[in-house]
DNA sequence: ACAAAAGTGTTGGCCCTACACCCATGA
DNA sequence: TCATGGGTGTAGGGCCAACACTTTTGT
Protein backbone atom coordinates (compact mmCIF):
# COMPACT_ATOMS: atom_id res chain seq x y z
CA UNK A 1 0.00 0.00 0.00
CA UNK A 2 2.59 2.29 0.82
CA UNK A 3 4.07 1.56 -2.64
CA UNK A 4 1.64 4.00 -4.25
CA UNK A 5 1.15 6.37 -2.11
CA UNK A 6 0.54 10.09 -3.61
CA UNK A 7 -0.57 12.46 -0.98
CA UNK A 8 -0.98 16.29 -0.56
CA UNK A 9 -0.03 17.93 2.77
CA UNK A 10 -3.15 18.94 4.12
CA UNK A 11 -5.20 18.41 1.09
CA UNK A 12 -9.07 19.55 1.05
CA UNK A 13 -10.44 16.02 0.51
CA UNK A 14 -9.31 14.86 -2.69
CA UNK A 15 -6.06 13.06 -0.78
CA UNK A 16 -6.63 9.54 0.55
CA UNK A 17 -3.54 10.50 3.03
CA UNK A 18 -3.29 13.44 5.24
CA UNK A 19 0.78 14.07 5.04
CA UNK A 20 3.70 13.16 3.37
CA UNK A 21 6.08 13.39 6.21
CA UNK A 22 8.00 10.01 7.89
CA UNK A 23 5.40 8.32 10.02
CA UNK A 24 6.55 6.91 13.17
CA UNK A 25 5.57 2.99 13.16
CA UNK A 26 3.15 2.25 15.66
CA UNK A 27 3.64 -1.35 18.07
CA UNK A 28 1.67 -2.48 21.07
CA UNK A 29 3.37 -4.45 24.37
CA UNK A 30 1.58 -6.58 26.73
CA UNK A 31 2.66 -7.57 29.76
CA UNK A 32 1.51 -10.39 31.20
CA UNK A 33 1.38 -11.23 34.46
CA UNK A 34 0.85 -14.54 36.04
CA UNK A 35 0.78 -16.09 39.63
CA UNK A 36 3.09 -19.01 39.66
CA UNK A 37 3.10 -20.85 43.50
CA UNK A 38 2.41 -17.40 44.80
CA UNK A 39 4.84 -15.87 43.02
CA UNK A 40 3.87 -13.38 40.98
CA UNK A 41 5.53 -13.82 37.14
CA UNK A 42 5.90 -11.96 33.76
CA UNK A 43 5.33 -13.67 30.46
CA UNK A 44 8.56 -13.16 28.18
CA UNK A 45 9.49 -14.18 24.53
CA UNK A 46 12.35 -14.83 23.15
CA UNK A 47 13.82 -12.87 20.33
CA UNK A 48 14.46 -14.76 17.14
CA UNK A 49 16.04 -11.71 14.83
CA UNK A 50 18.16 -8.48 15.30
CA UNK A 51 18.66 -5.95 17.20
CA UNK A 52 18.77 -7.92 20.24
CA UNK A 53 18.35 -11.51 18.95
CA UNK A 54 18.33 -14.04 21.72
CA UNK A 55 17.33 -11.42 24.63
CA UNK A 56 14.04 -11.81 26.29
CA UNK A 57 11.64 -9.15 24.93
CA UNK A 58 7.77 -8.52 26.00
CA UNK A 59 5.49 -9.65 23.54
CA UNK A 60 4.22 -7.43 21.16
CA UNK A 61 3.91 -6.19 17.48
CA UNK A 62 2.35 -3.95 14.89
CA UNK A 63 -0.75 -3.02 14.84
CA UNK A 64 -3.20 -3.48 11.97
CA UNK A 65 -5.28 -0.65 9.94
CA UNK A 66 -8.59 -2.48 11.13
CA UNK A 67 -8.13 -3.01 14.94
CA UNK A 68 -7.57 -0.75 17.90
CA UNK A 69 -4.32 -0.85 20.14
CA UNK A 70 -5.98 -2.82 22.54
CA UNK A 71 -7.17 -5.66 20.11
CA UNK A 72 -4.14 -5.70 18.58
CA UNK A 73 -2.44 -6.42 22.02
CA UNK A 74 -5.06 -9.04 22.29
CA UNK A 75 -3.90 -10.36 18.83
CA UNK A 76 -0.22 -10.55 19.25
CA UNK A 77 -0.75 -12.29 22.75
CA UNK A 78 -2.32 -15.20 20.72
CA UNK A 79 -0.33 -15.42 18.06
CA UNK A 80 2.81 -15.44 19.85
CA UNK A 81 1.66 -16.87 23.38
CA UNK A 82 -1.62 -18.77 22.76
CA UNK A 83 -2.96 -16.55 25.47
CA UNK A 84 -6.84 -15.93 25.09
CA UNK A 85 -9.55 -14.12 26.64
CA UNK A 86 -7.43 -12.68 29.64
CA UNK A 87 -8.03 -9.47 31.41
CA UNK A 88 -5.82 -6.66 29.33
CA UNK A 89 -5.65 -2.67 30.29
CA UNK A 90 -4.16 -0.04 28.41
CA UNK A 91 -0.77 1.32 30.64
CA UNK A 92 1.18 4.13 28.66
CA UNK A 93 2.45 5.11 25.54
CA UNK A 94 6.53 4.34 25.48
CA UNK A 95 7.94 7.26 22.56
CA UNK A 96 11.85 7.84 23.55
CA UNK A 97 13.39 8.59 19.90
CA UNK A 98 15.91 5.95 20.20
CA UNK A 99 14.20 3.12 21.30
CA UNK A 100 14.39 1.24 18.67
CA UNK A 101 17.55 1.17 17.03
CA UNK A 102 16.25 -0.13 13.54
CA UNK A 103 13.49 2.95 12.83
CA UNK A 104 11.49 4.83 14.74
CA UNK A 105 8.84 3.53 16.54
CA UNK A 106 6.06 4.49 18.93
CA UNK A 107 4.77 1.67 21.32
CA UNK A 108 1.57 1.22 23.29
CA UNK A 109 1.67 -0.74 26.02
CA UNK A 110 -0.80 -2.93 27.99
CA UNK A 111 -0.67 -5.14 30.51
CA UNK A 112 -2.50 -8.06 31.09
CA UNK A 113 -3.37 -10.55 33.94
CA UNK A 114 -3.97 -14.22 33.48
CA UNK A 115 -4.93 -16.85 35.66
CA UNK A 116 -1.62 -19.20 35.77
CA UNK A 117 -3.85 -22.09 36.47
CA UNK A 118 -5.84 -21.85 33.42
CA UNK A 119 -2.92 -21.45 31.03
CA UNK A 120 -0.66 -23.22 32.12
CA UNK A 121 0.19 -25.89 29.80
CA UNK A 122 -0.54 -23.17 26.31
CA UNK A 123 2.00 -20.70 26.69
CA UNK A 124 5.08 -22.20 25.43
CA UNK A 125 3.83 -24.06 22.69
CA UNK A 126 3.81 -21.55 19.93
CA UNK A 127 7.12 -21.18 17.70
CA UNK A 128 8.35 -18.66 19.49
CA UNK A 129 9.75 -19.47 22.81
CA UNK A 130 8.19 -18.33 25.67
CA UNK A 131 8.58 -18.37 29.73
CA UNK A 132 7.51 -17.44 32.47
CA UNK A 133 10.28 -15.11 34.77
CA UNK A 134 10.22 -13.77 38.22
CA UNK A 135 8.16 -10.21 37.82
CA UNK A 136 11.36 -8.41 39.71
CA UNK A 137 14.08 -10.19 39.48
CA UNK A 138 13.90 -9.57 34.97
CA UNK A 139 16.85 -7.28 33.61
CA UNK A 140 18.40 -7.29 30.31
CA UNK A 141 15.47 -7.29 28.35
CA UNK A 142 15.44 -5.96 24.80
CA UNK A 143 14.41 -2.59 23.77
CA UNK A 144 13.52 -0.03 26.77
CA UNK A 145 11.53 -3.19 28.08
CA UNK A 146 12.78 -3.29 31.25
CA UNK A 147 11.22 0.12 31.65
CA UNK A 148 8.01 -0.58 30.63
CA UNK A 149 7.96 -3.60 32.76
CA UNK A 150 9.00 -1.26 35.63
CA UNK A 151 5.88 1.05 34.92
CA UNK A 152 3.42 -2.27 34.38
CA UNK A 153 4.76 -3.55 37.97
CA UNK A 154 4.01 -0.04 39.50
CA UNK A 155 0.46 0.42 38.19
CA UNK A 156 -0.30 -3.73 38.69
CA UNK A 157 0.76 -2.54 42.15
CA UNK A 158 -1.13 1.13 42.63
CA UNK A 159 -4.28 -0.54 40.88
CA UNK A 160 -4.37 -3.43 43.15
CA UNK A 161 -5.14 -1.67 45.97
CA UNK A 162 -8.32 0.32 45.13
CA UNK A 163 -9.60 -2.19 42.02
CA UNK A 164 -10.50 -5.65 42.20
CA UNK A 165 -8.01 -6.76 39.46
CA UNK A 166 -6.61 -9.61 41.64
CA UNK A 167 -9.17 -11.89 40.72
CA UNK A 168 -7.98 -12.09 37.44
CA UNK A 169 -5.05 -13.61 38.50
CA UNK A 170 -6.66 -16.50 40.87
CA UNK A 171 -8.65 -19.34 39.88
CA UNK A 172 -12.63 -18.63 39.63
CA UNK A 173 -12.95 -20.69 42.86
CA UNK A 174 -10.36 -19.65 45.66
CA UNK A 175 -9.86 -19.40 49.15
CA UNK A 176 -9.23 -16.40 51.28
CA UNK A 177 -5.81 -17.01 51.93
CA UNK A 178 -5.32 -17.64 48.40
CA UNK A 179 -6.28 -13.57 47.92
CA UNK A 180 -4.73 -12.64 50.84
CA UNK A 181 -1.11 -14.41 49.66
CA UNK A 182 -1.98 -12.83 46.31
CA UNK A 183 -1.69 -9.22 47.97
CA UNK A 184 0.98 -10.20 49.88
CA UNK A 185 2.66 -11.43 46.65
CA UNK A 186 1.95 -8.57 44.41
CA UNK A 187 2.28 -5.64 47.42
CA UNK A 188 6.14 -7.09 49.01
CA UNK A 189 4.69 -6.63 52.61
CA UNK A 190 2.17 -9.10 54.82
CA UNK A 191 -1.40 -8.39 55.91
CA UNK A 192 -3.42 -8.66 58.81
CA UNK A 193 -5.53 -11.89 58.42
CA UNK A 194 -8.22 -10.79 60.50
CA UNK A 195 -8.50 -7.71 59.07
CA UNK A 196 -8.51 -8.55 55.81
CA UNK A 197 -10.74 -11.16 56.08
CA UNK A 198 -13.31 -8.75 57.82
CA UNK A 199 -12.48 -6.22 55.18
CA UNK A 200 -13.26 -7.96 52.34
CA UNK A 201 -16.36 -9.85 53.78
CA UNK A 202 -17.76 -7.03 54.90
CA UNK A 203 -18.10 -5.72 51.36
CA UNK A 204 -19.94 -8.90 50.07
CA UNK A 205 -18.60 -9.18 47.00
CA UNK A 206 -17.58 -12.13 48.08
CA UNK A 207 -19.63 -15.78 47.53
CA UNK A 208 -19.04 -18.55 49.80
CA UNK A 209 -19.55 -21.53 47.49
CA UNK A 210 -20.97 -24.88 48.62
CA UNK A 211 -17.82 -26.36 48.33
CA UNK A 212 -14.06 -26.50 50.49
CA UNK A 213 -10.84 -26.80 49.13
CA UNK A 214 -9.77 -30.40 48.15
CA UNK A 215 -6.14 -32.25 49.00
CA UNK A 216 -4.85 -30.12 51.73
CA UNK A 217 -3.19 -31.89 54.68
CA UNK A 218 -5.22 -29.89 57.40
CA UNK A 219 -9.00 -28.23 57.69
CA UNK A 220 -10.08 -27.27 54.30
CA UNK A 221 -11.13 -24.46 53.49
CA UNK A 222 -14.19 -22.63 52.52
CA UNK A 223 -14.40 -22.06 48.57
CA UNK A 224 -15.39 -18.06 47.55
CA UNK A 225 -15.89 -16.70 43.88
CA UNK A 226 -15.87 -13.06 43.21
CA UNK A 227 -19.25 -11.11 43.12
CA UNK A 228 -18.86 -8.83 40.05
CA UNK A 229 -22.27 -7.57 40.07
CA UNK A 230 -22.07 -6.96 43.33
CA UNK A 231 -19.00 -5.18 43.20
CA UNK A 232 -20.63 -2.65 40.78
CA UNK A 233 -23.09 -1.77 42.86
CA UNK A 234 -20.43 -0.44 45.45
CA UNK A 235 -19.12 1.03 42.74
CA UNK A 236 -22.01 3.22 41.92
CA UNK A 237 -22.13 3.70 45.39
CA UNK A 238 -19.12 5.69 45.77
CA UNK A 239 -17.25 2.82 47.88
CA UNK A 240 -14.46 1.77 46.90
CA UNK A 241 -12.75 -1.64 48.18
CA UNK A 242 -9.53 -0.53 49.59
CA UNK A 243 -7.06 -2.46 50.85
CA UNK A 244 -3.93 -1.13 52.80
CA UNK B 1 10.26 9.55 2.03
CA UNK B 2 7.41 7.58 1.76
CA UNK B 3 7.35 8.02 -1.51
CA UNK B 4 10.87 5.52 -2.30
CA UNK B 5 9.62 3.33 0.59
CA UNK B 6 11.00 -0.02 -0.69
CA UNK B 7 11.14 -2.08 2.42
CA UNK B 8 10.82 -6.00 3.26
CA UNK B 9 8.89 -7.29 5.57
CA UNK B 10 10.65 -8.25 9.23
CA UNK B 11 14.31 -8.71 7.04
CA UNK B 12 17.68 -9.37 8.92
CA UNK B 13 19.58 -6.23 8.09
CA UNK B 14 19.83 -4.51 5.14
CA UNK B 15 16.41 -2.60 5.58
CA UNK B 16 15.66 0.50 7.04
CA UNK B 17 12.05 0.22 7.51
CA UNK B 18 10.25 -2.75 9.63
CA UNK B 19 7.72 -3.70 7.40
CA UNK B 20 5.66 -2.88 4.52
CA UNK B 21 2.32 -2.63 5.81
CA UNK B 22 -0.13 0.18 6.11
CA UNK B 23 0.67 2.11 9.22
CA UNK B 24 -1.87 3.90 10.81
CA UNK B 25 -0.76 7.88 11.27
CA UNK B 26 0.25 8.84 14.79
CA UNK B 27 -0.67 12.22 16.49
CA UNK B 28 -1.17 13.90 19.90
CA UNK B 29 -3.80 15.93 21.57
CA UNK B 30 -3.53 18.20 24.48
CA UNK B 31 -6.55 19.04 26.78
CA UNK B 32 -5.15 22.30 28.21
CA UNK B 33 -7.10 23.17 31.54
CA UNK B 34 -6.97 26.33 33.12
CA UNK B 35 -8.67 28.32 36.17
CA UNK B 36 -10.89 31.20 35.07
CA UNK B 37 -12.48 33.12 37.43
CA UNK B 38 -12.78 30.27 39.50
CA UNK B 39 -14.65 28.29 36.97
CA UNK B 40 -12.26 25.70 34.91
CA UNK B 41 -12.02 26.15 31.78
CA UNK B 42 -10.63 24.58 28.72
CA UNK B 43 -8.98 25.99 25.54
CA UNK B 44 -10.19 24.60 22.33
CA UNK B 45 -9.02 25.72 18.74
CA UNK B 46 -11.82 26.20 16.07
CA UNK B 47 -11.04 23.62 12.76
CA UNK B 48 -10.37 25.15 9.42
CA UNK B 49 -10.92 22.76 7.05
CA UNK B 50 -12.31 19.12 6.35
CA UNK B 51 -13.37 17.01 8.18
CA UNK B 52 -15.54 19.06 11.13
CA UNK B 53 -14.47 22.77 9.93
CA UNK B 54 -15.47 25.20 12.03
CA UNK B 55 -15.93 22.52 14.67
CA UNK B 56 -14.04 23.67 17.97
CA UNK B 57 -11.68 20.81 18.41
CA UNK B 58 -8.45 19.77 20.95
CA UNK B 59 -5.08 21.04 19.86
CA UNK B 60 -3.21 18.40 18.43
CA UNK B 61 -1.36 17.49 15.62
CA UNK B 62 0.93 15.06 14.07
CA UNK B 63 4.24 13.42 15.34
CA UNK B 64 7.73 14.22 14.23
CA UNK B 65 10.31 11.45 13.63
CA UNK B 66 12.77 13.43 16.35
CA UNK B 67 10.82 13.60 19.27
CA UNK B 68 8.69 11.74 22.14
CA UNK B 69 5.01 12.29 22.18
CA UNK B 70 5.16 14.38 25.36
CA UNK B 71 7.42 16.86 23.16
CA UNK B 72 5.15 16.63 20.01
CA UNK B 73 2.41 17.60 22.36
CA UNK B 74 4.25 20.55 23.91
CA UNK B 75 5.54 21.95 20.37
CA UNK B 76 1.60 21.52 19.10
CA UNK B 77 0.53 23.40 21.91
CA UNK B 78 2.95 26.19 21.16
CA UNK B 79 2.11 26.21 17.88
CA UNK B 80 -1.69 26.37 18.08
CA UNK B 81 -1.90 28.49 21.24
CA UNK B 82 1.41 30.45 22.03
CA UNK B 83 1.46 28.22 25.45
CA UNK B 84 4.66 27.23 26.65
CA UNK B 85 6.23 26.29 30.09
CA UNK B 86 3.22 23.86 30.98
CA UNK B 87 2.92 21.38 33.21
CA UNK B 88 1.80 18.35 31.18
CA UNK B 89 0.96 14.44 30.99
CA UNK B 90 0.80 11.96 28.85
CA UNK B 91 -3.10 11.14 29.08
CA UNK B 92 -4.21 7.81 27.33
CA UNK B 93 -4.23 6.68 23.66
CA UNK B 94 -7.58 6.46 21.66
CA UNK B 95 -7.51 4.67 18.79
CA UNK B 96 -11.02 3.74 17.39
CA UNK B 97 -10.84 2.70 13.95
CA UNK B 98 -13.15 5.65 12.45
CA UNK B 99 -12.11 7.93 14.97
CA UNK B 100 -11.19 9.91 11.79
CA UNK B 101 -12.82 9.56 8.50
CA UNK B 102 -10.12 10.35 6.36
CA UNK B 103 -7.77 7.81 7.84
CA UNK B 104 -6.78 5.71 9.81
CA UNK B 105 -5.06 8.22 13.02
CA UNK B 106 -3.68 6.97 16.58
CA UNK B 107 -3.89 10.11 18.98
CA UNK B 108 -1.61 10.04 21.85
CA UNK B 109 -3.73 11.94 24.60
CA UNK B 110 -2.28 14.91 26.91
CA UNK B 111 -3.21 16.99 29.44
CA UNK B 112 -1.66 20.16 30.42
CA UNK B 113 -2.59 22.64 33.55
CA UNK B 114 -1.62 26.39 33.18
CA UNK B 115 -1.83 29.36 35.23
CA UNK B 116 -4.16 31.68 33.27
CA UNK B 117 -3.09 34.44 34.90
CA UNK B 118 0.02 34.01 33.22
CA UNK B 119 -1.30 33.69 29.58
CA UNK B 120 -3.98 35.38 29.28
CA UNK B 121 -3.93 37.37 26.38
CA UNK B 122 -1.59 34.87 23.75
CA UNK B 123 -3.73 32.37 23.95
CA UNK B 124 -5.65 33.83 20.90
CA UNK B 125 -3.14 35.60 19.16
CA UNK B 126 -2.42 32.61 16.76
CA UNK B 127 -3.45 32.20 13.22
CA UNK B 128 -6.11 29.75 14.16
CA UNK B 129 -8.79 30.74 16.45
CA UNK B 130 -8.66 29.62 20.12
CA UNK B 131 -10.88 30.45 22.95
CA UNK B 132 -11.48 28.95 26.76
CA UNK B 133 -15.10 26.97 27.05
CA UNK B 134 -16.42 25.66 30.84
CA UNK B 135 -14.96 22.26 31.25
CA UNK B 136 -17.89 20.58 31.99
CA UNK B 137 -20.29 22.09 29.37
CA UNK B 138 -18.30 21.81 25.99
CA UNK B 139 -20.48 19.25 23.57
CA UNK B 140 -20.34 18.52 20.23
CA UNK B 141 -16.48 18.38 19.39
CA UNK B 142 -14.65 16.88 16.09
CA UNK B 143 -13.67 13.47 15.93
CA UNK B 144 -13.95 11.93 19.21
CA UNK B 145 -12.09 14.51 21.25
CA UNK B 146 -15.88 15.10 23.30
CA UNK B 147 -15.13 11.53 24.85
CA UNK B 148 -10.78 12.65 25.40
CA UNK B 149 -12.38 15.79 27.27
CA UNK B 150 -14.30 13.46 29.29
CA UNK B 151 -11.49 10.68 30.02
CA UNK B 152 -9.30 14.33 30.78
CA UNK B 153 -11.83 15.66 33.20
CA UNK B 154 -11.57 12.18 35.16
CA UNK B 155 -8.24 11.91 35.47
CA UNK B 156 -7.76 15.57 36.73
CA UNK B 157 -9.96 14.85 39.49
CA UNK B 158 -8.74 11.72 40.26
CA UNK B 159 -5.34 12.95 40.46
CA UNK B 160 -5.86 16.22 42.09
CA UNK B 161 -7.21 13.94 44.80
CA UNK B 162 -3.37 12.32 45.51
CA UNK B 163 -0.80 14.92 43.77
CA UNK B 164 -0.25 18.31 44.43
CA UNK B 165 -1.43 19.21 40.57
CA UNK B 166 -3.57 21.68 41.53
CA UNK B 167 -0.53 24.64 42.08
CA UNK B 168 -0.02 24.47 38.05
CA UNK B 169 -3.73 25.86 37.88
CA UNK B 170 -2.72 28.82 40.58
CA UNK B 171 -0.43 31.75 39.98
CA UNK B 172 2.73 31.31 42.39
CA UNK B 173 1.49 33.02 44.85
CA UNK B 174 -1.87 32.37 46.03
CA UNK B 175 -4.48 32.45 49.38
CA UNK B 176 -5.94 29.52 51.10
CA UNK B 177 -9.17 30.57 49.71
CA UNK B 178 -7.97 30.34 46.21
CA UNK B 179 -6.73 27.03 46.52
CA UNK B 180 -9.44 25.61 48.59
CA UNK B 181 -11.99 27.13 45.68
CA UNK B 182 -9.84 25.51 42.93
CA UNK B 183 -10.32 22.48 44.75
CA UNK B 184 -14.05 22.61 45.27
CA UNK B 185 -14.66 24.09 41.73
CA UNK B 186 -12.59 20.73 40.26
CA UNK B 187 -14.20 18.50 42.32
CA UNK B 188 -17.37 19.52 42.28
CA UNK B 189 -18.37 19.37 45.86
CA UNK B 190 -17.96 22.22 49.14
CA UNK B 191 -14.96 21.39 51.35
CA UNK B 192 -14.92 22.53 54.82
CA UNK B 193 -12.53 25.64 55.41
CA UNK B 194 -11.01 24.46 59.07
CA UNK B 195 -10.07 21.16 57.98
CA UNK B 196 -9.19 21.74 54.71
CA UNK B 197 -6.59 24.51 55.89
CA UNK B 198 -5.52 22.02 58.80
CA UNK B 199 -4.97 19.62 56.59
CA UNK B 200 -2.88 21.26 54.15
CA UNK B 201 -0.68 23.21 56.97
CA UNK B 202 0.27 20.30 58.93
CA UNK B 203 1.88 18.88 55.99
CA UNK B 204 4.30 21.90 55.50
CA UNK B 205 3.75 21.93 51.77
CA UNK B 206 2.91 25.65 51.96
CA UNK B 207 5.22 28.72 52.87
CA UNK B 208 3.69 31.93 54.17
CA UNK B 209 4.90 34.43 52.28
CA UNK B 210 5.46 37.92 53.55
CA UNK B 211 2.87 38.93 51.86
CA UNK B 212 -0.75 39.60 51.70
CA UNK B 213 -3.55 40.03 49.17
CA UNK B 214 -3.87 43.50 47.91
CA UNK B 215 -6.96 45.67 46.61
CA UNK B 216 -10.01 43.68 48.36
CA UNK B 217 -12.71 44.86 50.49
CA UNK B 218 -11.92 43.12 53.62
CA UNK B 219 -9.48 41.03 55.64
CA UNK B 220 -6.22 40.37 53.13
CA UNK B 221 -5.55 37.34 53.29
CA UNK B 222 -2.11 35.42 53.75
CA UNK B 223 -0.23 34.61 50.64
CA UNK B 224 1.92 31.12 50.27
CA UNK B 225 3.68 29.73 47.57
CA UNK B 226 3.87 25.62 47.30
CA UNK B 227 7.06 24.25 48.06
CA UNK B 228 8.38 21.48 45.46
CA UNK B 229 11.64 20.31 47.76
CA UNK B 230 9.22 19.57 51.24
CA UNK B 231 6.64 17.64 48.85
CA UNK B 232 9.49 15.58 47.22
CA UNK B 233 10.29 14.70 51.24
CA UNK B 234 6.76 14.12 52.00
CA UNK B 235 6.69 11.34 48.78
CA UNK B 236 9.72 9.68 49.94
CA UNK B 237 8.36 8.95 53.61
CA UNK B 238 5.49 7.47 51.89
CA UNK B 239 3.02 10.46 53.45
CA UNK B 240 0.88 11.31 50.14
CA UNK B 241 -1.56 14.32 50.51
CA UNK B 242 -4.78 12.69 50.48
CA UNK B 243 -7.88 15.27 50.06
CA UNK B 244 -11.34 14.13 50.34
C1' DA C 1 -21.25 50.83 61.20
C1' DC C 2 -21.54 47.51 58.09
C1' DA C 3 -20.28 44.11 54.63
C1' DA C 4 -17.15 40.59 53.41
C1' DA C 5 -14.03 37.28 53.87
C1' DA C 6 -10.01 35.64 57.06
C1' DG C 7 -8.86 33.04 60.55
C1' DT C 8 -9.21 29.80 64.46
C1' DG C 9 -10.34 24.54 68.21
C1' DT C 10 -12.93 21.02 69.92
C1' DT C 11 -15.57 16.86 70.00
C1' DG C 12 -17.66 12.47 68.65
C1' DG C 13 -17.62 8.71 65.86
C1' DC C 14 -15.61 5.67 62.77
C1' DC C 15 -12.16 2.96 61.00
C1' DC C 16 -7.96 0.96 61.11
C1' DT C 17 -4.46 -1.60 63.55
C1' DA C 18 -2.61 -4.72 66.58
C1' DC C 19 -2.95 -8.87 68.67
C1' DA C 20 -3.56 -14.79 70.31
C1' DC C 21 -6.03 -18.70 70.62
C1' DC C 22 -8.99 -22.69 69.39
C1' DC C 23 -10.66 -25.65 65.54
C1' DA C 24 -10.82 -29.01 61.91
C1' DT C 25 -8.49 -32.15 59.12
C1' DG C 26 -5.25 -35.52 57.11
C1' DA C 27 -1.13 -37.90 57.83
C1' DT D 1 -1.49 -37.21 68.37
C1' DC D 2 0.59 -34.03 65.89
C1' DA D 3 1.37 -30.73 62.32
C1' DT D 4 -0.76 -27.47 59.46
C1' DG D 5 -3.27 -23.88 58.17
C1' DG D 6 -8.48 -22.22 58.94
C1' DG D 7 -11.15 -19.39 61.31
C1' DT D 8 -12.61 -15.94 64.88
C1' DG D 9 -13.31 -10.83 68.41
C1' DT D 10 -11.88 -6.86 70.84
C1' DA D 11 -9.80 -2.67 72.54
C1' DG D 12 -7.11 1.69 71.77
C1' DG D 13 -5.69 5.34 68.96
C1' DG D 14 -5.66 8.26 65.13
C1' DC D 15 -8.00 10.54 61.75
C1' DC D 16 -11.80 12.72 59.74
C1' DA D 17 -16.11 15.33 59.70
C1' DA D 18 -19.07 18.48 61.65
C1' DC D 19 -19.68 22.71 63.57
C1' DA D 20 -19.82 28.93 64.87
C1' DC D 21 -17.82 32.78 66.24
C1' DT D 22 -14.31 36.61 66.36
C1' DT D 23 -11.07 39.48 63.67
C1' DT D 24 -9.61 42.48 60.18
C1' DT D 25 -10.18 45.65 56.61
C1' DG D 26 -12.29 48.69 53.10
C1' DT D 27 -16.28 51.31 51.92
Amino acid sequence: MNKSQKHVRDAGGASKFLYDYPRPALTVDCVVFGLDEGALKVLLVRRESEPFAGRWAIPGGFVNMDETVERAALRELAEETSLENVFLEQLYTFSRVDRDPRERVVSVAHYALVRLSDHRVKAATDAREASWFLADEVRGLAFDHDEILRVALERLRSKLTYKPIGFELLPSKFTLSDLQQLYETVLGKPLDKRNFRRKLLETNVLIALDERELGVAHRAAQLYRFDKRRYRELEREGRSLELP
